[in-house]
DNA sequence: GCCAACGTTGGC
DNA sequence: GCCAACGTTGGC
């Protein structure tokens, strides 16, 4: 792998389901239940180990950005493709030609405050960006450098 | 809980 | 390949 620039990310997570303080106490955990073929190739073929996440609290009572995870891994197979007992498995997936793939996050920090949605859709600067699109229901997105600070610095 | 927007499935 | 039906996402 050749060196390149660094690549930002957004993924979205309910809190109910697993919050960034979950993550902060596992350290590290395998996203899996990606299950939209957008967001596995984002995963596969986008993401590589250090690159930067924010992580997102979705269908909750004040969705925003609450942290900052790091790619930990490749991309590799989901498990739970393949567990009959999982409300992730998928019957037209094989080990020999697994259909999803998926990424470890490592905790990295819990922001101070949470980053609202309201707060980002707000902000003129963040015109573009993929979490703020109509109809956006993308869970694994892709974060423009120059928004990436912008956001950073609001916090 | 509602519902708009989106993605997937499957009949034709 | 079209498209109606269905299931899911996620803000509100």
């Amino acid at each position: 792998m050749s060196p390149r620039e660094r690549h930002y990310w957004l993924m979205k997570s309910e809190p109910d389901a697993f919050s960034i303080d979950d993550l902060k106490r596992k350290k590290q955990e395998a996203w899996d239940g990606v299950r939209n073929y957008q967001a596995r190739n984002y995963m596969r073929d986008g993401m590589r180990v250090g690159d930067k996440v924010f992580f997102y609290h979705s269908n909750c009572a004040e969705p925003g950005i609450v942290g900052i995870a790091t790619v930990a891994t490749d991309a590799y197979p989901d498990p739970s493709q393949f567990d009959p007992r999982s409300k992730y498995f998928d019957p037209g997936s094989s080990r020999d030609n697994p259909r999803w793939l998926l990424v470890d996050v490592k905790f990295a920090k819990r922001l101070k405050r949470t980053i609202t949605l309201k707060e980002l859709q707000a902000d003129a600067a963040l015109d573009g960006m993929v979490l703020l699109r109509k109809g956006s229901r993308l869970s694994v997105q892709p974060v423009e450098a120059a928004h990436w600070e912008h956001i950073l610095a609001l916090e």
